[in-house]
DNA sequence: AACTAATAGGTAGCAAGCTACATGTTTGGA
DNA sequence: TCCAAACATGTAGCTTGCTACCTATTAGTT
């Protein structure tokens, strides 16, 4: 019998994204949308587009086309950064603050419910599958290099 | 640290996506359209798109779409079942018959790639593990079920 | 000071995934 | 026999992913 990672990774990611996007979809979030607002929640300061790029591995035009409909949402708003006036930087709105708790218990339901009878070393040896393969890859997917990953 | 299962399966997806389309851009196909390609090459009877759809667990909509591409492309053409006439099944035309074994090669030393400093043993526990998940998650992302996944 | 690099972001255009709804064909049961 | 359910496909419209190309601002070098 064969192998095909590849579909076998295209139909596991389809699947945890649409029980994902499922479980989020009376807080208007998706799967995508649910992520960032996370990343966003837990910020010291107010991030910019770039920020998310670079931790979630995504392009420019990408994450522009997602926080785009967060804004469009009110989940937040962007503001210009005063010292830097290239970034816009993105502030939560109260809709957005609002999530929290709700959002990361879902969360965390939906990969809990993907791992149900993972044992504690399954789950690790499996997490360290997923970031081995992903090395061996070349880490980034999009053309456009962000900072902490240059190859030199 | 947190596991983010979500986030890991999405980049290791695009990753591998993006090489596996890289990969096979001289033979002019993205990794999907290189996918169906070698399914409706290794059929004994030319299949349907519905074939297509149970077997990757896509929705028909998706599968239309790579289809019509393909057809655009010069890969393959279509021709209505006399028997039936609701399906339109799919024939190689000569510049699908001629992929063969090279796009076999290609696919193969991508997935290869990303397996590199895999044991045996572990490459098949993470075979296992994705089985597993998709399990957990009920198998078929989209709404519409297919024939061989009826849960009673 | 001035020019070039790098950086942040915008837009257009495409592929691939989905749902929802509509059409036409077969099949099976009353 | 005939009508309803199941089935194969089509189309519209959305999100999320990408590349390629563009503008504007900042930073660094000469």
């Amino acid at each position: 019998m064969q192998a095909h990672y590849g579909y076998l990774l295209r139909h596991l990611h389809s699947c945890v994204d649409q029980n994902m996007t499922t479980a989020l979809a009376s807080m208007d979030l998706t799967a995508a949308q649910g992520a960032i607002m996370g990343f966003i929640i837990h910020s010291k300061t107010a991030p910019c587009a770039r920020d998310i790029e670079s931790r979630f591995h995504l392009s420019h035009p990408t994450v522009s086309g997602l926080l785009s409909r967060l804004e469009k949402k009110g989940f937040i708003e962007f503001r210009p950064d005063e010292a830097d006036r290239r970034c816009k930087r993105i502030y939560l709105l109260p809709k957005g603050t609002q999530l929290n708790e709700t959002m990361h218990r879902t969360i965390r339901a939906t990969e809990m419910r993907m791992l149900t009878g993972f044992s504690e070393e399954e789950q690790l040896l499996f997490q360290q599958f997923l970031h081995r393969a992903i090395d061996n890859m070349g880490g980034s997917p999009c053309k456009r290099r962000h900072k902490e990953e240059i190859d030199e």
